[in-house]
DNA sequence: TTAAATACGGAACGATGTTCCGTTTAGCAA
DNA sequence: TTGCTAAACGGAACATCGTTCCGTATTTAA
């Protein structure tokens, strides 16, 4: 259940149902419920905001909170996991609805947007917990094929020049 | 009390007896048993000691302690500006003791040391707590000088090259 | 419809920072 | 020395968090 969301690259849902039974709807909507609500309250409040305002927010127990996410810190994870998920797909569809220019330039940025979000993330994600040890790698290996793709087309199309390395951009933006 | 560890420059001690009485003695006895107390603690538990673990080992209540540092950032605060200037009177000392190349030698080794310990207390620092704002103002404005010092002298004894920065020479080792 | 598996809610626990207040003590004066 | 008072002390108590537990409610499969 959880670990649907933990997979290396498998983006968010993957219904590899193993055995036994699927997931009760109820549980994966509370899940859902519970990540929207803990990336209000982390806009809100901060990373650093309580498990209970979040389950509160959620209209859920926090129980509930800890049965879906085992440590506070899987949250965390979770969200950002989230974003960087929601940021690579954003270039999709951009690369399919938009000219190749465009597409590059609205997704920096969107990209740019993700960034904002995850400064208050940074501190959690560089604190040496374990648990967020693999995120940065998850971040890499999501964003770099998206930010190739754009650039690929737009240098095919004469827009940008062909030797800028997808992970040089998404460097330069984010440091 | 407290204050008389907070000032920016004046080392350790300031007896700035402002009016009314005294500092009484056995306050300043436990407010030194409390620093070391920490450093011992610090070193075996890490910064994230517990304040009761701090307080046990100063045999030492909680209330006394609160009296010393209004807040835990303050204690930590504390141990780093005591440190800061240990490291810049043994400047001093060893300039004094010691021929200018041996004593510039010996400064680093004891630089050095500081910076270990100072490992543990980094993350704290740039934690963005704003208690901790005005130490990295601290410890350059102290410790340059002190290392200033040592360098002029070792120069004069052509013992080094003229043109080392000090700040430079700090940062050097520190990062 | 029913029984078992699964999930839920929230009280309760343990750890920690911090506050409060009754008791003790150092410092000063008579 | 004795007595008084401000200052300091000790530690119980409080508030906040993360996390665990367990009795109850819901979903699912037959």
């Amino acid at each position: 259940m959880v670990d649907d969301e933990r997979g290396a690259l498998p983006p968010s849902g993957s219904a590899t149902a193993q055995a036994g039974r699927a997931t009760r709807i109820d549980a994966r909507r509370n899940l859902e419920t519970l990540l929207a609500a803990a990336k209000a309250v982390f806009a809100e409040k901060g990373v650093d905001a309580p498990v209970r305002d979040i389950a509160a927010r959620a209209g859920v127990g926090v129980g509930t909170f800890y049965r879906h996410f085992p440590e506070r810190s899987d949250l965390i994870a979770a969200v950002f996991r989230q974003e960087v998920d929601a940021c690579a797909e954003a270039a999709d569809a951009l690369a399919a609805a938009q000219p190749p220019e465009q597409a590059l330039s609205l997704w920096i940025a969107r990209y740019l947007d993700f960034i904002a979000t995850k400064r208050g993330l940074a501190k959690s994600l560089h604190s040496g917990n374990p648990a967020f040890s693999a995120l940065p790698s998850y971040f890499e290996t999501r964003l770099t094929p998206a930010c190739a793709t754009l650039l690929a087309a737009a240098a095919a199309a004469g827009k940008v020049r062909a030797d800028i390395e997808p992970w040089d951009l998404l460097r330069a933006v984010a440091l």
